[in-house]
Formats: structure tokens, C-alpha cells, sequence
DNA sequence: AGCCAGGCCCAAC
DNA sequence: GTTGGGCATGGC
């Protein structure tokens, strides 16, 4: 089935998937992007206000992908108060345009996040594959490749280190079962109940899992929970706000404090903006 | 070939 | 509370 949603604003397949925010969706050469959220295996495509979704039914869209894709925010607000703080902001948001935050599984995006350390986005892509098609439920055949669903906890739980080294994810096979473990100790709940917390509540609890620090939480925060008050800092922003906003490079902190004094509740979506600047223009 | 990558843990200050 | 070494692996 084919699904189409008309008027849709500020959508651009290509930052949407490429702005490093997700490691799922990947270019079909056409201008559609294939992946897996939820579940699901769809391809994306948009043209002149015309979000199609393959293999993908209305109530898919109205259920689920309508808030994945965060179709009920305005983007033109977003840009236009963000670009009216400074010069570098809206070079950023004018060469971002289409981006929109996915609104990711906390959980998926929970071990993303962890696998993403000190690593590059080819190869996360690569692992959380890899541990997908060894551990997460079979979606069929779409377009020509067996798809899989993301592993849940209690999946993950029940495995050994040795049991993730196929996967290759290097020392990081350790973070992931113990956070697996913690995680599913209460069958996810504590976990979920963190979308609905404050920002500081939710942080405190994922900082609290194994190889969770402050840039990885950050990133949870934002892309799974919806703390759009996030403001990760790893070392492409650090290289922007180093070069363009003039902080030193080792000056986390300020870096944080203007974020906050800036784009305040917007402080997500900045980041964002900055961060596929930076990766695509430094 | 060697440096670096959407860093974190842990021990030592 | 801050700092630095060590860490698995592979992209470029």
C-alpha cells in the first residue's frame, strides 16, 4: 500500500535522514529513503508538499509515522525564531531547511546513542544492523532485503558479552548488556515513564546505565524522549562553537550556559542545525 | 599507515 | 570536581 499525506511543510528527505540524528534510513538512489521505526519497513519520498510513504496504510501513518516524522510541529516557527538569534543560526537553519527532530523509540535510541561513542556514522549504522539482523524479530522481505525490527531489552538482556561480539561492537558489548539488564529489570517501564518526566528526572535516570555520559545522554534526551531543551555537545559542535561562536574548545560549559540563555527550549532543534552544518561545512 | 570517530569508565589527583 | 589513560573497531 502506498500512503500519501499532501500540504506537508519544511520536510527534506535528505536532511531529515543525513543529519545524524537516526542510522536506520538509507538512500535508494531515487530520492526515497528506506528504513525501519516501529516495526515497520517503509520508503519515504517528498515532492512539492507530497509526503509518500510505501508500504504503509493510513492508519500506520495516523498511528505512528504522522509522530515519528513530527508532522504536527510547525518548522517555519522553529526556523524563524531560531534564525532571528544570530547570523551563524540561520546560516545553519538556512542550510538545514527541511530538517525535522524524529521522534525515535527511547529505547532504540538508548542503545544507538551508546553504540555512536567515539565511533563514526558509517560504522554505528553498520552495528545497530548488525545487531538487528542477529537479535530483533524478522519484518519479511521489503524491497529486496530481509528486514528486521530492533531487539527489545528483555532480548538483549538474556545474552552474554560473547554472545554480541558477531555484532562487533567493540568494548562497547558490555554497556549494552548491563543497560539491557537495568532496563528491562522493570520490563522497560521506568524507561518509558521518562518521556513524560522532566528534563533533569530523565537525565538523572539515563546517566544512572552503564556507558551513559553526558554528550550520549544528551542525544536520548533529544531523539528519544522529546527533551527538546537538549543540547548534546560532541566534538563537531565543539568545533563549531569553537570557530564560529568563539568559545574555547574545552569550554563545555559556556557552551551549555549560552545554549540555554539562547535558544532555551529550542536548544534541540539549534543543536541539530548546528551539528549537520558543522559535519557537512568543516 | 596512522589518526580519528556524535565518549565513557575508572582511577588518581 | 577535574584530568588522563585505556578502550575495540574500522573509516578515511
Amino acid at each position: 500500500m502506498i500512503y500519501r499525506a499532501e500540504n506537508i511543510k519544511d520536510f527534506d528527505p535528505v536532511h531529515v535522514f543525513e543529519c545524524g540524528q537516526c542510522f536506520r534510513w538509507n538512500d535508494e538512489g531515487d530520492g526515497s529513503y528506506t528504513g525501519v521505526a516501529g516495526g515497520r519497513a517503509v520508503s519515504v519520498s517528498f515532492e512539492e508538499g507530497r509526503l509518500t510513504l510505501d508500504n504503509c496504510t493510513e492508519n500506520d501513518f495516523e498511528e505512528f509515522w504522522k509522530d515519528y516524522f513530527d508532522l504536527k510541529r510547525d518548522y517555519g516557527e522553529v526556523m524563524a525564531e531560531l534564525s532571528g538569534h544570530d547570523e551563524v543560526m540561520a546560516r545553519a537553519v538556512k542550510y538545514g531547511h527541511g530538517i525535522r527532530i524524529l521522534q525515535q523509540d527511547p529505547w532504540e535510541a538508548l542503545i544507538s546513542f551508546i553504540i555512536s561513542q567515539n565511533s563514526n556514522i558509517p560504522r554505528i549504522k553498520k552495528c545497530i544492523e548488525s545487531l538487528c539482523s542477529c537479535f530483533g524479530e524478522s519484518l519479511g522481505i521489503y524491497k529486496g532485503k530481509e528486514r528486521f525490527a530492533f531487539p527489545p531489552a528483555e532480548k538483549l538482556a538474556g545474552l552474554s558479552v560473547s554472545d554480541l561480539k558477531e555484532c562487533r561492537l567493540g568494548y562497547r558489548d558490555e554497556y549494552i548488556i548491563r543497560t539491557a539488564q537495568a532496563v528491562a529489570s522493570d520490563g522497560g517501564r521506568e524507561l518509558y515513564r521518562m518521556t513524560g518526566a522532566p528534563t533533569a528526572e530523565a537525565e538523572a535516570y539515563i546517566r544512572s546505565l552503564h556507558g551513559v555520559g553526558p554528550k550520549v545522554a544528551g542525544c536520548i534526551l533529544l531523539f528519544g524522549l522529546g527533551k527538546y531543551d537538549s543540547f548534546p555537545i560532541d566534538v563537531w559542535m565543539k568545533r563549531i562553537m569553537h570557530r564560529l561562536y568563539g568559545f574555547e574548545e574545552k569550554d563545555l560549559k559556556g557552551m551549555a550556559a549560552y545554549a540555554d540563555k539562547n535558544f532555551g527550549k529550542l536548544s534541540g532543534f539549534a543543536q541539530q542545525y548546528l551539528f549537520y552544518y558543522a559535519r557537512e561545512n568543516l
